[in-house]
RNA sequence: UCCUCGGUAGCUCAAUUGGCAGAGCGAUCGGCUGUUAACCGAUAGGUUGCUGGUUCGAGUCCAGCCCGAGGAGCCA
C-alpha cells in the first residue's frame, strides 16, 4: 500500500490507507487509545481499540517521538482536533523512543535552544519552517515569472563589500578572507551579464548583536536590475513582497493558524499601496512623535517601531543622507547630499525588512565616493571595471529571509525563523 | 561591548527573618469505554551554576568567576 501524508487525510476518507511518522503525544481511557501522530505536513489523531488486542499492546509500549507505520480507516469525527482521525488496524513500529526531552508543556528558550534539533518537531517550530519554505519558493518564483536568472555570489570574499559591518576571518591557503556579508557587488557584475538576476544565500555578520532581530548567519534575497532607477525598484519591491503576502496566505493559513497569527492586519496591507517618504519627513513626523533625531542620525529601533506604527503597513524612508548610507549609492540629482536608496520597514515592530537603492554608474564619481569612504582602491578595480565597460543606469536590494518570516508568520524572535540560528555565543547544535 | 534580570529534580517553578529540599509536568507501575497539554493512585528522581568567605547553621547574606535570557547600539 502506498503510504499518504496526513494533509492528503481528506481525499482518502472510508479508505484504508498508511501513514508513516512520529508519535507527537498519546492519552488513553481504559479500552481507546488515542495517538496523536505527525508526519512532518501536519498533525491527525489516530485511534486504537482494546478490541484490537496486537495493536492495543504495541500503543500501551509507545513513547512519545517513537517512529512508526500505521494502517487503519481514515474518517471525519468532530471529537478529533483536526476533525479527522483514523481508527487503527495494524502497526509496524519502527523505533521505540525512550525519554523525549521536550515534553508537552513550557520550556525555557535556553532549554529548546540547546534542543534546536529536536525542538524543530513541535508543531509551531515545522510551521514555522513551512513558512519559511513558502517564503523562499515564493521569491524564486516571483523572480523566474519576471525573467530574472537565479545566480549566485561566492560566500568566501577577499573584502568588505561596504567597510563597515564586522566581517568573520577565514584563513584562505594562508591569506585574509572573509565570510560575506552581502553577494551584491558580484551581484552587479552579474547584472551587467544577466540583465535581472537575483539570488538567495546567507550573510555573515560578526556584530555583537544580542537581540530578537538580529543573527550571526541569515538569508538574503538580493536582487540586481540593469536598467532600473530607483522608482521602479523600489516598485518592484513592493510587488514583491505584496506577492509573498497574498501566497502565504492562500497556501499557508493552516501554518498561520497553528501559529496564531492575526492575518487581519496582513489582509489591510495587501488592500492599499505602501506608505513612501523622504528622510527629512520621517524626522519631521518622529520629532511630533516626540522622538527628535538629528540630521543624518540614522533611525534605532524605537524610531522604526513608531512610523511602523504610524502607517499600519510597510513603509519606505527614501533619500537618506548619503553619509549615513554605502559608498556605492547614487546621488539625489536633486540634491547631492541625499542618495536614490529606500529602506522598507514592516509594521508591527518587525524591523527593516529591505534594503535597496540605485547604484553609481559613473567611473568618476564611484572613484570618488572609494576616496571619501577611504576604502582601498584594489580590491573594488574589478568593481570599477563594471563602470568602464558599458556601464548603465541599474539598481537593486536586499530582502532577509529570517525578517519577512518572522513578520508574516508573527514570530517574536528571528531565531525561531531559521532551522539551526547562529547567534551570539551560541553555535551549538 | 553596555544596561537589566536570572541559574534549585530531565523540564517549568516554589521554599517565610539565615533553621528538616518541595510541587506540577515528564519517566516508570497500576486504574479508567471518546480523550483534547485527559483524569485518578503509587514509585523513582537533588554536589541548589562554580570557587571562596561570613555564620552554630547558607538555596537564602558577601566577593569573584561561568552560563543563560531580555533590551541597546549596528543592521537585513
Amino acid at each position: 500500500m502506498q503510504p499518504i501524508r496526513i494533509t492528503e487525510i481528506p481525499q482518502h476518507l472510508g479508505e484504508e490507507v498508511l501513514i508513516q511518522g512520529w508519535l507527537y503525544h498519546k492519552r488513553s481511557s481504559g479500552a481507546i487509545q488515542f495517538l496523536l501522530l505527525r508526519d512532518g505536513s501536519g498533525l491527525m489523531q489516530a485511534i486504537v481499540l482494546k478490541s484490537n488486542s496486537a495493536a492495543f499492546q504495541v500503543a500501551e509500549g509507545l513513547a512519545q517521538e517513537s517512529s512508526l507505520r500505521v494502517w487503519g480507516q481514515a474518517r471525519a469525527d468532530k471529537r478529533a482536533p483536526t476533525g479527522y482521525e483514523l481508527e487503527i488496524s495494524r502497526f509496524e513500529l519502527v523505533q521505540l523512543a525512550h525519554d523525549y526531552p521536550i515534553a508537552p508543556k513550557e520550556h525555557g528558550p535556553g532549554f529548546l535552544m540547546d534542543h534546536r534539533h529536536l525542538w524543530i518537531r513541535s508543531p509551531k517550530q515545522a510551521a514555522l519552517l513551512r513558512v519559511r519554505h513558502e517564503v523562499l519558493q515564493g521569491m524564486r518564483d516571483f523572480f523566474h515569472q519576471r525573467g530574472f536568472i537565479a545566480t549566485e555570489s561566492p560566500i568566501l570574499t577577499p573584502a568588505a563589500v561596504e567597510g563597515t559591518t564586522t566581517l568573520f576571518p577565514v584563513d584562505y591557503f594562508g591569506d585574509q578572507a572573509y565570510l560575506s556579508q552581502s553577494g551584491q557587488l558580484y551581484l552587479e557584475a552579474t547584472a551587467a551579464a544577466l540583465g535581472l538576476v537575483y539570488w538567495i544565500g546567507p550573510a555573515f555578520r560578526a556584530e555583537q548583536s544580542k537581540t530578537r532581530k538580529h543573527l550571526t548567519e541569515f538569508w538574503m534575497c538580493e536582487a540586481e536590475m540593469a536598467f532600473y532607477d530607483h522608482q521602479m525598484n523600489m516598485q518592484l519591491q513592493e510587488e514583491l513582497v505584496k506577492y509573498l503576502l497574498e501566497r502565504l496566505l492562500k497556501q499557508r493559513a493552516a501554518e498561520l493558524e497553528t501559529l496564531e497569527r492575526n492575518t487581519a492586519s496582513l489582509q489591510k496591507v495587501l488592500s492599499e499601496p505602501f506608505a513612501r517618504i523622504t528622510y527629512a519627513e520621517a524626522l519631521e513626523l518622529l520629532a511630533e512623535q516626540g522622538l527628535p533625531l538629528e540630521w543624518g542620525d540614522d533611525f534605532g529601533a524605537p524610531h522604526e517601531e513608531v512610523l511602523g506604527q504610524h502607517f499600519q503597513r510597510p513603509v519606505f524612508i527614501e533619500k537618506m543622507p548619503a553619509a549615513m548610507k554605502a559608498f556605492y549609492m547614487e546621488p539625489d540629482p536633486q540634491n547631492p547630499e541625499l542618495v536614490l536608496a529606500a529602506d522598507l520597514i514592516a509594521p508591527e515592530g518587525y524591523g527593516e525588512l529591505i534594503g535597496g537603492s540605485q547604484r553609481i554608474s559613473d567611473l568618476e564619481m564611484l572613484e570618488r565616493k572609494l576616496q571619501e569612504f577611504q576604502l582601498p582602491r584594489e580590491p573594488y578595480e574589478w568593481y570599477l571595471d563594471l563602470r568602464r565597460y558599458g556601464s548603465v543606469p541599474h539598481s537593486g536590494f536586499g530582502i532577509g529571509v529570517e525578517r519577512t518570516v518572522a513578520w508574516i508568520a508573527g514570530a517574536k524572535h528571528l531565531r525561531e525563523c531559521i532551522p539551526f540560528p547562529r547567534q551570539l555565543h551560541r553555535i551549538y547544535p
